[in-house]
DNA sequence: TGGTTGACCACTA
DNA sequence: CTAGTGGCCAACC
């Protein structure tokens, strides 16, 4: 009951209610939420849900990344500087990879081997 | 109204 | 090992 007026797909639904589960201090990958929303092949569909955001305060889209590690380039947060804020400030920890350009962000990668969150 | 793009990942050759 | 393509759905013009 309760619609909750959900005129997207199961699928973003989904998508929303992996994301907003997602333990705070870790991070999980599109890829992950994609699988766990049923599509294992529809990641990039997790970031246009995370882009649609229609509840930024239930959907923590900074604690979603690539699979490299690194964030968004088009952070709607305020800036990757800000999202890596948000997660440290959460305790998720942080490395500097091989190769900086290879980083969305300043050169700060997430530690999957300390901060990987598993559904 | 329909067509195209878009915060990506995994698989195949 | 590297390179290239597909897939999935919604929102925008």
């Amino acid at each position: 009951m309760a619609d909750s007026s959900s005129t997207t797909s199961p699928f973003f639904d989904e998508v929303y209610r992996v994301v907003q589960n997602i333990p705070r201090g870790y991070v999980a990958t599109y890829g992950q939420v994609a699988a766990l929303a049923g599509s294992p092949r529809a990641a990039r569909y997790v970031g246009f849900a995370l882009h649609s955001n229609p509840d930024p305060s239930l959907t923590p889209c900074h604690r979603v990344v690539f699979r490299d590690g690194s964030l968004s380039p088009g952070y709607a947060f305020g800036g990757p500087e800000r999202q890596r804020e948000l997660l440290e400030d959460e305790g998720v920890c942080f490395k500097m990879p091989r190769t900086q350009e290879n980083a969305g962000a300043p050169g700060w990668v997430v530690d999957f081997d300390k901060s990987a969150w598993q559904a």
